[in-house]
DNA sequence: TTGAAAGCGGTACCAA
DNA sequence: TTGGTACCGCTTTCAA
């Protein structure tokens, strides 16, 4: 059984007064005399009283909980993400519910409308590997609830969207390798229905362009970026008849995967083929030839994703989605550490 | 403007009947026509009626929520674990609000008033480093909120407790030096009064004094387990005049500080010096050398502890605080893969 | 089998 | 400056 609470009205009882006397005095309403607040909030704090933040919820319509929904917890990319996300929030007093899709469509759209019956007063969410559809946040929209999308986003919705920008990553990662005198660039993608590997791949595209280099299709693969797909694709590229010189992957973790293979094979980074990530994972630097990436802010995409999320909540009004878009960093490392006269 | 949403008294109105027999039809309740019943359900169907949890809370006075609080959220460990947490947790119908000391006592207890005060239905928490006293955890005592530590623990208070063997862990670890014929084993440990210090160093210890071996205090340090002070004992520690031919290191990130230190040095691992952590982080096995440690069942120890404190909530009656303890596997990897027969 | 009404613990309007 | 009271949305007893 659980203990009854001190509540509003034992205090009332206490000290002679009315409920709605304590409730003022307790929230600094002007019109109280002060020599009763104090006497209100000596009490309160003799009989160890606490608010019941659920009957405030209840009344105010609202949960101060912003609901999060994040494809894994595990992947320090989102772990970073989420610590930007709780750090911003505890400072303004929302707490965050944080569910994980498990990369799974069925279990998202599941999350979201337990989120939706929690009251949550924001959702964050980073759509799950197979979410390529939008239906399932049809409520989200209906309900007007705020909505942030980060990393993970799409076009075809109109909300907040945090990103980074890939395209402009994935094409200073592919000149990196360009200008270390590489020509036959391989991209190991993600995919093709995510925004992210289409961005990705733009920008290695563009990359190509710019140096006026020819593309090969043959060097471009999708993958569910899965282990065993991974391996299967890269002995392929590595099989072919004119195989890359270097490989650029989507991300850390494919490039993880890549690396093995490579390593299988007998073959050295950089000296036989270069290889760079994306993400900057914190294995990426203690992988043995360390890994070039790209740095993804992802503490700063939380931070920011969660401001504008309070912004939307606390301003609903002249609030306006918003598109932000995070800047990259190359991280060049010892997997493309070949300079461009010893390959010469 | 919030839009008002349907509530059971819309639903009432539409069908000519009382919201009682509503709320009674949607809940199961048996006396009710089932006729009846189909109708009401067949309405909050079109009607696109979801209950309101906040109300369900208030009447209930219990919100389906379980507070965990951990030290931080990006290291892979804490997130493995909150991933087991959550994966039971949603199974069973609760939602969980996370939050991170950030490794700060103050902000542990600030973190566990706001958690009261959302009125978790319950709380799991792994203590801050900082943390030696325990008197932030009164009110959870005082109101019953039904407590679960886990990992970081501790002695003082009585509540379950789920942890691993660090004792045996340890003890393995070390035994694991000593069959391989070192002698001369140094620890690094983390602050004294962390139980999972003195835990770990015990374990060092009685593995000393199954093999006979004498204890060189000389040998044992203690750290904040952070890379300035852990660097700079490692040197002290090889800088003496008998120095080590092995180090146990409380945990794999420490391990990773002090192989940072060995190369530093123009050391060869395990050839001058073996090394083991603790933990079995991913990055243990992508080091070079790839870094033999004690792996701990993270996702295991937050299903569990997430199911031992379900049981508690549900059943508060007669439930007794659990010691639950689950059992290390030793990894050896290239970092401590000398043979004997090598090193005689 | 159904309905009326009293709460759950606050907030806030209106009156005193 | 203070008090009375309706109400947030749902559950549950008791009576019809």
């Amino acid at each position: 059984m659980k203990k009854k609470q001190t509540g509003i009205r034992d205090l009332a009882r206490a000290l002679n007064v009315s409920p709605s006397t304590v409730s003022k005095a307790l929230n600094g309403v002007t019109q109280i005399k002060p020599q009763t607040r104090r006497a209100v909030e000596e009490m309160a704090r003799r009989m160890n009283y606490q608010p019941n933040q659920i009957a405030q919820n209840l009344r105010n319509n609202k949960t101060n909980i912003l609901g999060v929904i994040v494809p894994n917890l595990v992947s320090h990319f989102f772990a970073a993400t989420i610590s930007g996300i709780q750090d911003v929030a505890a400072r303004e007093g929302y707490n965050i519910i944080i569910c994980q899709s498990n990369e799974s469509f069925e279990k998202e759209a599941k999350l979201v409308q337990t989120l939706i019956a929690s009251r949550v007063d924001g959702l964050m969410m980073s759509f799950s590997r197979e979410t390529s559809s939008y239906d399932h946040l049809q409520q989200v929209f209906s309900k007007k609830i705020p909505l942030v999308l980060f990393d993970r986003v799409c076009d075809e919705i109109s909300a907040s969207k945090v990103t980074v920008d890939d395209h402009d990553g994935a094409f200073n990662a592919t000149e990196h390798l360009i200008e270390k005198g590489y020509r036959r660039i391989a991209h190991v993608s993600g995919p093709e229905h995510l925004l992210i590997s289409r961005s990705r791949l733009a920008g290695y595209i563009d990359a190509h362009k710019k140096h006026s280099l020819p593309i090969d299709e043959t060097l471009i693969c999708h993958t569910n970026m899965l282990g065993n797909e991974v391996a299967e694709k890269t002995h392929s590229l590595l099989n072919g008849s004119n195989p890359p010189e270097a490989i650029f992957c989507i991300n850390d973790v494919v490039a993880t995967f890549v690396m093995m293979v490579i390593k299988e094979r007998g073959m050295k980074i950089p000296d036989d083929i270069a290889l760079v990530g994306f993400t900057n994972i914190p294995e990426a630097a203690l992988l043995e030839p360390s890994l070039t990436t790209i740095s993804q802010p992802a503490y700063k995409m939380g931070e920011i994703s969660a401001t504008n999320l309070l912004n939307q909540i606390e301003q609903p009004d002249n609030f306006e989605p918003k598109q932000i878009v995070l800047k990259t960093d190359l991280v060049a490392r010892q997997s493309t550490a070949v300079s461009k006269l010893q390959r010469v």
